[in-house]
DNA sequence: CAGCAGACACTACACCGGGCAGTTTCTGAG
DNA sequence: CTCAGAAACTGCCCGGTGTAGTGTCTGCTG
């Protein structure tokens, strides 16, 4: 079995988590064969067997980790760029450029992210449960808290920090995941800057200094 | 051969689309079989080939179709809720919850959208460009335009409207197709409506009534 | 009758998962 | 430090399965 214990050398079930999510991110769950991903990790598809039991434990197993790094870095953006802003539209104008760019354009973390979409009829709902509540759920509510504070603050108007944090995302992010597809294609800095800006003016019409509702 | 010509009974061709559709949006391209397709059409693999000359090119074919009956849906429930609108809020609520029970919750329509957007990588730039012109990009401007009229009978306030489109798709039914994967997933209709009365909130705080800017 | 559809077998190929024998790498005892 | 032994890794193999696409003959139907 060997699927979660510390079986075998760390540095090998390392490498093929890596590769599992870099070829995963590619092509598509099934699309990817375990032959690639072996041959990406430089490790012997027997190797592979020996950590993993199968692939779909692979996969669950990398799309769990993944959604954990993802948090992590939306939290790094947040405390980047609120945690002490003062001009709070230039600041989350920086931000939501910055996530857009991170998150779903470039390789690796949006890039599984969306082979997780693509097969969530797939997937069973423990395990999405758990993907979504430590990945994205996870980095909602951390951008609620920063913009509670920023309410507190009396920079922003937030009378419900999970609605604000929810549409400070429809606004800011979900155009350009639309445009990009989740990453699968480019979408130019310029386009991006133009969508968040407009976002963020959205956004602060409704919840822009103490005057709003 | 016969990819496109009028080759073969046009009434299986039909069949054939509609299973076609069906089960790619089901299934996705990679797990669609042709042979699941073939018996959900009620019809031999072979006569499916006589029709289409491989598995892409059916598939292509009917995301072509399908983006078209997608936009000219969306066309029907704006002429049904707001083109004849008198009570503005009541109007766009009702419309974006139709909307987003439509398109992406139930079958077919929606679904084969799913899977053409995990396939997204694997489509010819002009097949795609194809697409998004006839389906999303159609359905956008169609919404403009409505909202430009709302704006010009004095019921909102549309400096831009394509800008206002695109701000009330993310608001009312990016909330929900993300919730559900885009139709993967059912969701309740009482969340749904709920966040569509919370989208359009939002909307009118910054485009209702002709005291916004 | 002419062309299209049906049924069925068939080729070619890719992939998952595992078996096996030999080799490398780590560990711990002397 | 040396060296045996265990554990992990490698490379190649194979079996089973699923699928795209084709060949071919028979039969229906306009």
């Amino acid at each position: 079995m060997a699927t979660t214990g510390a079986a075998g050398r760390p540095e090998k079930r390392r490498a093929i988590t890596a590769a599992a999510t870099t070829v995963f991110g590619r092509e598509g769950y099934v699309r990817a064969s375990m032959d690639a991903i072996a041959a990406e990790a430089g490790v012997s598809k027997r190797t592979v067997y020996n950590h993993f039991a199968d692939k779909e434990t692979l996969f669950l197993s990398v799309a769990l980790q993944n959604s954990a790094e993802l948090a992590e870095r939306m939290r790094e953006l947040l405390a980047e760029h609120l945690e002490e802003a003062v001009d709070v539209r230039s600041a989350l104008t920086a931000f939501a450029v910055e996530r857009a760019n991170a998150a779903p354009a470039a390789g690796e973390l949006g890039a599984l992210g969306r082979a997780i979409r693509a097969e969530v009829a797939n997937i069973p709902a423990d395990v999405l449960e758990a993907w979504l509540e430590t990945g994205p759920a996870a980095a909602q509510r951390a951008l609620a808290q920063c913009l509670a504070e920023l309410g507190r603050r009396g920079l922003l108007t937030v009378p419900d920090p999970g609605l604000a944090a929810e549409r400070f995302t429809l606004l800011t992010f979900h155009g350009v995941a639309e445009r990009s597809f989740w990453g699968a294609l480019p979408v130019a800095e310029e386009e991006v800057r133009r969508l968040a800006g407009s976002g963020v003016d959205a956004f602060l019409r409704i919840h822009g200094g103490p005057a709003a509702g």
